[in-house]
DNA sequence: TCAAACTTTCAATAATTATTGAAAGTTTGA
DNA sequence: TCAAACTTTCAATAATTATTGAAAGTTTGA
């Protein structure tokens, strides 16, 4: 495998992983094709690069630059703007991380907290409904609240101790 | 807000976060439905409440059972078969976790090592693509590695002891 | 102030994914 | 063995989501 094949299967890898981290598709490639890129982009050259129309590229990139993971750059002498990713890995997952927390999970905690509190008319189905949704919205809220410290951890919690911790 | 209300407002959050641990929402919201129901239940109890077809329930129900979260349990005397998912939390936050690792994460680490791996030719942008991946498929790793190790600690991992330790 | 060089918006459409429901398949017990 | 009572399959279709590209908008500097 050379440079172009690796290039392109790592593109289509993370593009198809964007669910994963809930991101479309374009979202992710131009983050992965950024990511791999050795200086920032303008919006023509990764129209070029992946494929994928002007408008596409032009909300994509916008809502990349919302998450916080893509930044303007602006180069003198330039009109047009150029487009950067964090290359850090490890303040790469920590944005994501943050993000999906904020968007996705701290909502439904909500929601949990919310079932999990109806009055209990003693039923056995509403037993069982505030039963399970509090169970649920704890695990949910101890599981956010530890990935947060974990990943917010500045000292890289990569690294042997924490991981030694749990073995 | 009452037993109804709240019923369905559960299922239908639960439903649409089904994208979040990776399955689609009628899957979802079947095992929401389970999971505050008092009894196992026939395909046909789930098509009522939950409006949707035979079909749809057959297929969704039988992918439940493939990722080990739904059990077929028999009545004596019944023909029909009845459904129940896992009451536990902690277990079906195990059962999610080792399947998204095994269906989703495991295939991204192998591919990410396969385009670290490239020969090193020298170029600029073949020295960033191998960095980079390089990198990423680390943290993957660990993070996947971390994640399995948190996730499958019998005891439970949700109390002060490693809580704490992380604060 | 104006036109060139850009970016953004958004309605139309394409692509993808989920759902239906009828037909085919299977199991059970009389 | 057979028919009733179920479950599964799968082609057709509906619903959802992503993408295009042209028009509208914005910015810049002469």
């Amino acid at each position: 495998m050379e440079y172009q094949e690796a290039k392109n299967k790592f593109i289509s890898t993370w593009g198809s992983l964007g669910t994963l981290w809930g991101i479309n598709k374009a979202m992710a490639q131009i983050q992965a094709l950024l990511f791999i890129s050795t200086k920032a982009l303008t919006t023509e050259e990764i129209m070029e690069e992946l494929k994928i129309s002007r408008g596409n590229t032009s909300m994509n990139v916008r809502q990349l630059i919302d998450w916080g993971i893509v930044k303007k750059e602006l180069v003198a002498g330039e009109r047009k703007e150029f487009f950067s990713t964090e290359k850090d890995v490890q303040e790469l997952a920590r944005i994501i991380a943050t993000e999906r927390s904020r968007r996705e999970i701290k909502p439904v905690i909500k929601t949990l907290e919310s079932v999990s509190s109806i009055a209990n008319d003693g039923t056995a189905a509403t037993q069982e409904l505030i039963k399970q949704t509090k169970a649920l919205h704890e695990l949910a809220e101890t599981a956010d609240t530890m990935l947060n410290k974990v990943i917010n951890q500045k000292q890289n919690w990569l690294t042997k101790s924490l991981f030694k911790m749990l073995s």
